[in-house]
DNA sequence: CGCATCCTTCGGCCTGCGGCGAAACGTGCC
DNA sequence: GGCACGTTTCGCCGCAGGCCGAAGGATGCG
């Protein structure tokens, strides 16, 4: 959940909140989350505002790079500038429509995600940062390196370590777990053990959209993993 | 990245946005993105002003429910309401922190992005949106359901629908794809098919967190799948 | 060219809200 | 109890910015 890894260093987050937090440009952008570009006029009137007004806010809009313009005769088309705006939008719906007291099936599904879920591409959750200890006791891990023991160990497991290390992306950083606020393992080897996991059936995704769950063959698996035993060969499904 | 299907009907973005609108409260948020709770005269002390002024921008925060707190002794302890809470300011912070022109290698990542990736649990992009078309010109899906041609196409496949069907999540709803602008498939039937074009390594992830790659055995089973030929028997890793 | 349409710019009004210092409140310590 | 300290409440000031109507481009049509 928290992509600690792909935050730019320090990013400053007022101005385009700010751009965001007027309730006219809000409808406006709401109105544009449909995908289509709309007309000045035409976001004047669902706004409910002058299109002196509108034009004003869809100026500064502009100037923030949150929505793009085409001019087509004497009409101007706005549209989002980008997927990642269209991003923004919806991650703040999430936050601003949560309802203040959560249903029963939510606060399943809740906890669900809680135990095990992924972050992007790599495992979290309790899950996740249980495995991270894990690594970290048997030794497999060093700072941002994977130590002589954890190349053993994962690539037993069947892990490509050194692919990972080629990749392009950073290959062990921490990343923060947001339920658990503790670190687990994220970037290209976070990643490639996680695939793992899921090949071999240790963990199958769950209903719920990021929610996983581990299987009796994982649990096996993993116990069997960190007590140093040998695990029966693996082949790859790719 | 569009992830309509979980967006509330209509949520208020504005009132959220506004309180992290401003420059002290987005100090006083970010400052607790570290994710350890801190006590009020720290965070005035972080975010450079009097006490007081941090009190009322903690007080507002506290009545939007963007942070909690925990009182202990004479001290009180803020901290993130929730890891949505930090979602939506890690999202904020890429589009606030985007450069203003990418870098070629950026670029060349949004390229791989755009062509193929995963939305949730789901295929999006242009393998997305054609994937989706290729089942609708087939006869597949009618509105929001499975034709019996399309139960005998998937189910050909290996896809369980029936266990889609049963999901706790919507079924087949179209989930609006930001880069092509156009519908894709999501839901649970989306993530089913998505599971199975992993398994068969139709699809495997690339180097970027999101990111898929078409496999040569996939564009050969996604042309046989269309052209109506029967699919060679398929054993699930599971 | 003249007019209608669409959009932006300008000028003025006014509310909202962030800032501070001082005082009040609550808690822990002696 | 009395004091110190952390935090909140109160009162006040100042300004950023949202709103509109009117005027000023720009574009298309006859």
């Amino acid at each position: 959940m928290a992509a600690m890894e792909h935050v730019a260093a320090d990013a400053d987050i007022a101005p385009v909140a700010a751009l965001i937090a007027d309730p006219t440009r809000a409808a406006i952008l709401t109105a544009l989350l449909g995908g289509q570009a709309l007309a000045a006029g035409e976001l004047a009137r669902m706004a409910g505002v002058s299109a002196a007004t509108a034009s004003a806010h869809l100026s500064r809009l502009l100037d923030g790079a949150l929505v793009a313009v085409v001019r087509q005769g004497r009409h101007r088309y706005y549209r989002l500038a980008g997927p990642e705006i269209a991003e923004v939008l919806e991650v703040l719906a999430r936050v601003g429509g949560r309802p203040p007291v959560r249903s029963l099936r939510q606060s399943r599904q809740a906890r669900m995600l809680e135990e095990a879920r992924t972050c992007y591409d790599h495992l979290a959750g309790r899950a996740g940062v249980g495995l991270f200890d894990r690594l970290r006791e048997a030794g497999c891990l060093a700072g941002e390196e994977v130590t002589p023991e954890g190349e053993r160990l994962l690539g037993g497991l069947g892990v490509d370590v050194e692919g990972a290390r080629r990749a392009r992306r950073r290959f062990a950083p921490e990343c923060l777990d947001w339920t658990e606020r503790r670190a687990h393992l994220g970037g290209a080897l976070g990643a490639a053990i996680t695939a793992v996991l899921f090949e071999r059936g240790w963990y199958v995704r769950g209903p719920v959209p990021r929610a996983v769950n581990l299987t009796d063959a994982g649990r096996e698996g993993l116990a069997a993993l960190f007590s140093g035993k040998e695990l029966t060969s693996h082949t790859p499904v790719t």
